[in-house]
DNA sequence: GTTAATTTTTAGGTTAGCCTAAAAATTGTA
DNA sequence: TACAATTTTTAGGCTAACCTAAAAATTAAC
């Protein structure tokens, strides 16, 4: 009845590592996009865990040559530790866009689903998803899907819907947020990835914007996390 | 960052258990073949700990209201113990079921994977997967999957491989075993779900039958734990 | 450049789930 | 029915991953 998943990193050394390990590593990842140094504060905000114990689990990741921890200083991934967050980071987002493409998911609902799975299907599953979708590069909120070979698609900086000046409009192409909360508001505001966005004005600390034929106030915060591209 | 998957039993009570705790629940289930009182060190085995652990959990399963134990006398299921092992059981072959129909699994590399999958996918996913493959009442070892009100469809008593006498010969139904070993050596003789086997005669503990065309010797463990049924 | 505020770490504690070794209960056997 | 063998339980320990409260280091503000 032993189950864990056994990994291996690319010497051939067996990895195992908790599920809990690898979120502090895919979440150092995604807070510091990859090469940044990241505080203990910010992570545990992120983990849902106390400051304390990010410092205690960064310890023995470190010790695991997962991650280099200077001090008061931060944390950074080393390259193993790397690898596996974007291995993390694959499993996520192919797993969202099976979800949708193949079960019927909303786009929207895909996300605690997909954490969940992600850290107990096999090589061979990631295989065969990503082989019967045709090897896909976009999960459903518009995000890059890492290569199988764990490189990250470089990508266009993109601009925030906020940062677009008033009267001018483009097309939401990635949705920086997945909480139920915030899911749920654009659920009912009718905006998805691919939607055609105008906006209106800044009214204070929100922006009013016209999509569908409708025009609506948007949290500032929430709008930061909407992605844009051209028409 | 919390991901325990919540589920609610009938009275809609949160009932959150662990994955270990559900794989108590699951092996019980099996052993006691759903009523009858399952003893310590057998499960023990079956789950891969030693006896001092189940003695240890099957108390705090107790308390929880999901097992009887009479001490010195074994375990046995309460009612929503029972349905939170047929539930694992679904997952569990509805999973095998859909990874070999789905995703183009060999029978016999479904296992482990469902293993894993079975305790962290929602109610969703399972109602997904079974409407896409037509609400499947078998998965692909023969062994009947419960429905999605948790009840087991019955069956006709099966006899076993060992059990047919010498001459005679059946179609295999069902594949009692799920170990790696067992599944391979199935696998190099070509024998699966639907093949037909001719028993020739016993030779020792093992026994020699025809398959295929060429005959073979079998261990009587194993054809203790294949199923048959009349061609 | 001190001092105050903030961030990070240390120290000490808890719980679940496992372990080994020893004690207790049950079962099998003469 | 007594004694041996087996099974089960108890007692005491360990580790991972969390926690709170207090101490230490860093950063920010005057």
């Amino acid at each position: 009845m032993k189950k864990t998943l056994v990994k291996r990193d690319e010497e051939g050394s067996r990895l195992v590592l908790s599920e809990a390990q690898e979120d502090y590593l895919k979440q150092i990842f995604i807070l510091g996009e990859g090469r940044q140094k990241v505080g203990t504060q910010a992570l545990a905000h992120r983990l849902e865990v106390r400051p304390a114990s990010v410092t205690e689990m960064v310890g023995r990741l470190a010790q695991l040559g997962l991650v280099v921890h200077a001090r008061y200083r931060g944390v950074s991934l080393t390259e193993s530790g790397r690898r596996v967050a974007l291995e993390m980071l694959r499993h996520h987002r192919l797993l969202e866009t099976f979800l949708v493409e193949m079960l019927g998911y909303g786009w929207d609902q895909v996300h605690e689903e997909a954490e969940r799975l992600e850290h107990v299907i096999s090589e061979r599953f990631e295989a065969r998803i990503a082989e019967a979708m045709g090897h896909p590069t976009r999960d459903p909120h518009g995000d890059p899907i890492p290569t199988a070979d764990l490189s990250m698609p470089p990508e266009a900086t993109p601009m925030s819907l906020a940062e677009l000046p008033a009267g001018e409009s483009g097309t939401l192409a990635r949705v920086g947020a997945q909480d139920r909360e915030n899911l749920d508001l654009l659920g009912r505001l009718g905006l998805a990835p691919g939607s055609s966005i105008e906006v209106i004005a800044a009214e204070g600390t929100a922006l009013r914007v016209r999509a569908g034929g409708e025009s609506f106030l948007l949290p500032g915060f929430l709008a930061e996390r909407l992605w844009m591209e051209d028409e």
